[in-house]
DNA sequence: ATTAAAAACGAAGCTAAGCTTTGTTAAATA
DNA sequence: TATTTAACAAAGCTTAGCTTCGTTTTTAAT
């Protein structure tokens, strides 16, 4: 498998969505860019560890959540 | 919050042995080094996307019990 | 007590995944 | 048809993650 990077991205844009946020609010609460954000949801790359943290914070959900699949 | 490395080795640790297993056999099991693993549950560092999977291959569990906290 | 296995710990160098920048194109939405 | 949003590409940069080498400490037997 190499599939994880599919599934988080599908699960992040599930979530942020779900949230009414734009890439680019996402992109601004985690101090990423909008590329950035793109290139995970989309499966390119998987967020760091420290940036994975971020993430969850900018959504006000649990890390965990984001592998729920 | 920086603490989710801290809490990610922790968990590791507590999953690891659990299944019996030595750093070094998870290490053989992922292709990390014995350093690694060590290095992960002690949260200097966190996994990268691609061994967060390995690791839960290897440990037979979902990516998401590696962040039950 | 001794030994051996397991793990903590340090320091220093390498590598490539993650991230950015710039720009263009295509969908979506109003 | 504007406007916003997001997909997509290519190329360069940065540093977290990973390794290698080595030493010390802890744990667990026996």
């Amino acid at each position: 498998m190499a599939k994880l990077k599919a599934l988080f991205g599908a699960r992040l844009k599930l979530l942020r969505t779900g949230k009414g946020l734009t890439q680019e609010q996402l992109a601004d609460a985690t101090d990423l860019t909008i590329e950035s954000i793109s290139n995970m949801e989309r499966g390119i790359f998987g967020p760091r560890f420290d940036n994975l943290e971020r993430i969850a914070v900018a959504l006000d959900i649990k890390v965990q959540q984001l592998f729920e699949f």
